[in-house]
DNA sequence: GTGAAAGCGCTAACAG
DNA sequence: CTGTTAGCGCTTTCAC
C-alpha cells in the first residue's frame, strides 16, 4: 500500500505485466482467478498490483465481454418505506452475489420510467427491476413489453416486482405478492368484527396495486353477503396527507362509517392524525387498518392492525430470479404470501357494543 | 419503433453507419451532438438508429474517454429515513445533471465501506459520496485519506456528506450540517423551559455525528451554568428499539429526569412508546425532543419538537459540489444550517409548574 | 462536413 | 502454464 508518485493516469494491465515481467493476459488470469497460474508468477503479479495500486477498469472489462455485474432498480421514490425496504432486499441480495446496484427514480411518471429503462439498456445491466404498482393501460403495457423484448434480446432481464405481468409471451420475470388475498383477509377481519360500513381510503386510479387491493375488498364483501356502497371507496394517493385530508372530508360527509381501511400504512398515519384532531378514539369510536406493515406501524398510537407484505424478501427474490434465470433456470414467476397482523386499532363497531 | 428481427447481438455504430451510408465517426458525432454535421446526414443517421433500435454501449463510451456520468453514494442502510432523504437529494440532483446513481450499503461496517469505495474506483465513478457519521479514529481516517488521494489522482472526487473532514491536505469535499449548533439550540430550549436534569439518550460511541451532537449538549449546559451529570448521557444505537429499551432502563434507575433528548427522531419514537407504556404523559410529565426532523416526527403523538436537518439539500449539494469541482470550482466545503422546530412535546418540568 | 486510422483497457481464443 | 494475436464499441486525432 505504498504511495505511487505517478502522473495523472491510472496503471493498466500492461503496466502491471511489465512490472511483474509477464504478459497482460497472465495478469488478467490472476485477476479472474479462474485459470491455472503458477504460484510464483501469481505472487509476482499480485506484488506488482499492490505496488502500482492497480484497480481494474470495470468499463474495459465490461466491453471485453466479461459480464457487467450490475443490476438496476427503479422505484417511484426512495423515501417511501415501501420502496425503501424492497430496495434494501435488492441491494443485499445483489451485494451478496457480487453485483452493484444502479438506482433510479421515476416520481410516478411513466415517461421517465421508459427513459430510465432505456438508460439501463445502455448500461447493459444484467437485470432491470421495476418496483411497485404499474399503470394498468394498454399503451403502457405495450411499450413496456417492447422494452422487455429489447432487454431480453441483449441477454438482460426485466423483472416486475410487485406489479402484474405484461401478458403471455412477453419475456419478463414477475415477483408478486398477494395483494388481493391480503386485502380480502383484512376486510374479512373487519367484517367479522361486526363492521358493515367500511370506508376504503386511498384508491389510486389505474394503479395495479390499488386495483388489486380493492378487488380483495370487494370480494370479501360479496362473500360475506354485505352490500358495498361504492361511494365508500375514496380516491386518493398513497401519502400521509391524503389520508389526513380524505378522513376530514369523510367525517364531514357521513357519520355511519365504523371502520377505515387505509390503502397503505402511510395513509393510515394521516387517518389517525385526522381522527385524533376530531377527538374520535381509535379503536373505540372507529377502527382503522392499513396495508404494508412498515416498521412504524407497530409504533403508532394505537399500534396499527395491518397487512404484512414481505418487502425485503420481494427485493431479494427479484434479484435471485433474474440471476438464476441467466444461469438457465426456468422459473419466471414467484408470488409471495401476505397475512394480516392484528394489533390494537380494531374493535367491534360502537353501536353493536353499547 | 419497428421490431428488428435480428439475432442475439446488439447493433453497433458500425451497423448504424452502414445502414445510413456514412462512417462510424459521423454516427458518433450526431450522438454527441457537439460537432457540426450536415442536417441531411444527421437525419439519415437518426433514421437508421431508430430502425435498428440502436442504443449506445455505455461501457465502450466510458472506455473511449468520454466521461462516465456516474456518481456513487454509499450509506449505512437505505431504510433509515435519515439516509433515505439524503439519497433522494443525491438521486434528484444526479438525474438532473444527467448522471446515474450507484447505491451501496455498508451496514455500519468500516471494512465494507473501504471495499465499496474500491469498487467505485473500478467503476470510475465521477464522485463517491459517503453519507452519514464516520468513525472518529486515526486508523480509519488514514485509510480513507488514502482512498481520497487515489480517487483524486484518477480525476474522481470523494465527498463526505454529513461527516467531518479527513484533515488538511486530503483531497476530499465536505458537505456538512451544523450538528453542534442544532444540539446546542435544542438543549438551550429545554434549559430555558426550566429543565435541569436532561437525559441524552443514544450516544453512539466513536461516531462523529453522535459526538458532535453531544458537544452541543455539553456546551449549552456550560453556557447556562447548569452542571451536567455525565451519567445522563446514555450510550445506544440510533434505532427505535434502543430508544425504547434505554428509556425503560432510565425510568427504572432514576426519577429526577424531566426531559429526554433523543439522539435521533427514530430513537424518540422508541422513547415515546416506552413512556406511553409506563403511563407517563408527554409533555406534562416528561418532555421529549429528537434530532433530524424526519416527516414522521410531525405525526407522532405528541408531535415531536426536534432539530431540523436539511437532508435533501445535503444530498443535492454533495452532487453539485463534486460536479462543479470537476469543472474547476474552488469550493471544497459547505456547511448547512440546522434549526429547532417547536411542536408539542416540550413543556416546563412538572415540579416547577405545580 | 466527413472519412481513415488509431487506441481506450481488458479478455478470449489460439498456440506453444 | 504462459505468450501472441485479435477485437469488444466507441471516440478521437488527423487528413481530405
Amino acid at each position: 500500500m505504498r504511495e505511487t508518485s505517478g502522473g495523472g493516469k491510472r496503471p493498466t494491465v500492461k503496466d502491471v505485466a511489465a512490472a511483474a515481467g509477464v504478459s497482460a493476459p497472465t495478469v488478467s488470469r490472476v485477476l479472474a482467478g479462474n485459470y491455472p497460474v503458477a504460484p510464483a508468477t501469481r505472487a509476482k503479479v499480485l506484488r506488482a498490483m499492490k505496488d502500482l495500486d492497480y484497480v481494474v477498469n470495470a468499463h474495459a472489462r465490461g466491453l471485453a465481454g466479461a459480464t457487467t455485474k450490475t443490476v438496476a432498480f427503479v422505484v417511484d421514490d426512495v423515501t417511501g418505506p415501501f420502496y425503501a425496504y424492497i430496495a434494501r432486499g435488492v441491494e443485499q441480495q445483489a451485494a451478496s452475489e457480487g453485483r452493484l446496484c444502479l438506482l433510479c427514480t421515476t416520481h410516478g411518471d411513466p415517461e421517465r420510467e421508459f427513459a430510465v429503462v432505456e438508460l439501463m439498456r445502455e448500461q447493459r445491466a444484467e437485470a432491470v427491476i421495476l418496483v411497485g404498482g404499474a399503470w394498468d393501460n394498454e399503451v403502457y403495457k405495450e411499450r413496456m413489453a417492447y422494452f422487455a423484448k429489447a432487454l431480453d434480446k441483449s441477454g438482460s432481464h426485466l423483472v416486475l416486482c410487485g406489479r402484474p405481468s405484461l401478458g403471455e409471451g412477453v419475456p419478463a420475470l414477475v415477483v408478486q405478492y398477494d395483494n388481493v388475498g391480503g386485502s380480502y383477509g383484512m376486510t374479512a377481519h373487519l367484517l367479522s368484527a361486526g363492521h358493515r360500513v367500511i370506508c376504503y381510503l386511498g384508491r389510486e386510479v389505474g394503479l395495479s396495486t390499488s386495483d388489486e387491493r380493492i378487488e380483495g375488498f370487494r370480494r370479501a364483501h360479496a362473500d360475506h353477503g354485505v352490500e358495498l356502497d361504492e361511494r365508500l371507496i375514496l380516491p386518493g394517493r398513497f401519502q400521509i396527507d391524503d389520508g389526513y385530508a380524505l378522513t376530514k372530508r369523510l367525517l364531514a360527509e357521513r357519520d355511519d362509517v365504523t371502520a377505515i381501511f387505509a390503502g397503505t400504512d402511510m395513509v393510515a398515519i394521516g387517518v389517525l392524525k385526522a381522527l385524533r384532531e376530531k377527538g374520535i378514539r381509535v379503536p373505540e369510536d372507529m377502527s382503522v387498518v392499513g396495508f404494508d406493515d412498515i416498521p412504524i406501524a407497530a409504533e403508532l398510537t394505537p399500534a396499527l392492525t395491518t397487512v404484512h407484505v414481505p418487502h425485503e424478501q420481494l427485493g431479494r427474490e427479484a434479484v435471485r430470479l433474474a440471476l438464476r434465470r441467466s444461469e438457465g433456470a426456468a422459473t419466471d414467476r414467484i408470488v409471495l404470501g401476505t397475512h394480516i397482523v392484528v394489533r390494537d386499532s380494531v374493535a367491534p363497531p360502537r353501536r353493536q357494543r353499547s
